[in-house]
DNA sequence: GTTATATAGTTTGATATCAAATTGGAGCAA
DNA sequence: TTGCTCCAATTTGATATCAAACTATATAAC
């Protein structure tokens, strides 16, 4: 039916799906927040980190710096992190979550769980796994690749 | 290791790969052209269409109608689409493709085919069918729960 | 026919994103 | 110390995106 080459159609579900699921989750958090910012907050939780560089979080979140600059600054005003100078480095900044931005990612994930079982209602526990394990080698492909030539 | 649920590590996989692979295609696009304009584009082609209202586009294409109202706007500028009054609907409008916008579209095509062996290099042929499905049966269900409640 | 409701498209304001240019400190070399 | 290069962060300008408000036309209800 579809002539169009296996990797093309692949990266176009994967567009709409992301697509589709950004916007259902960005609906679902609490008013005030968005998806780039929740990163910010879950990258923080889920490593454990203390603090970190906007460097640091804009190369783990595979953004651009500049990107991460304005995300930083709008968290900053709303009280989800505290930003201070780093004294080792005269030109870096350290980033921190305050009390507020860990209640904040809390209610979050609380805000998205009931979108959850959507995947489960169309893969079962093997099909998410076997999947899962796929993304994960095609991701990685992709990160090497960006780093040699693209 | 990971104890996230395994559907969010699911979307976390999907808006990295997403976020990836649309730079990288953005990146090997030509000049002035971008990945929603190429979108439009393509959707005319592949499924053979000749006018389109901008309504139709933004459904077919997942957007708003304000989004698809500032990329057509774009691109007719770009002179890559017609854009006429319907003769049948004072309020709607008629959008076809011109020779530049389909000498573009296969620059495009064309454009982005080395990226496509990426994706060979990390999946052979049964796993990439595999993911395929599985990813169409995902989009669908999101799909509908996006026309019913979300 | 007049009114009410629905639909097509646009506009506005906010956020995210990139690439490229800029600013200013860090570190090394001579 | 002076100069050169590298790196952290920011700024700028463009595009995409959404939700919500708005304009204008179409259609239905009466």
């Amino acid at each position: 039916m579809n002539r169009e080459p296996l990797p093309f159609q692949l990266f176009t579900e994967i567009a709409i799906i992301d697509q589709l699921a950004g916007n259902a989750f960005e609906r679902a958090l609490p008013a005030g927040i968005t998806r780039a910012q929740f990163t910010v907050l879950h990258h923080f939780i889920r490593r454990g980190l203390a603090e970190q560089s906007p460097a640091q979080l804009a190369d783990a979140i595979q953004v651009t710096r500049g990107t991460m600059t304005s995300t930083l600054a709008r968290m900053e005003r709303s009280g989800l992190i505290s930003v201070r100078p780093d004294p080792a480095d005269g030109r870096a900044k350290l980033v921190a979550l305050t009390e507020a931005g860990r209640a904040m990612r809390d209610a979050c994930v609380a805000a998205i769980g009931p979108l959850l079982p959507l995947v489960e209602q169309s893969l079962d526990e093997t099909e998410l796994q076997t999947m899962l394990q796929l993304l994960q080698r095609l991701r990685q492909k992709l990160d090497n690749a960006r780093d040699t030539a693209i």
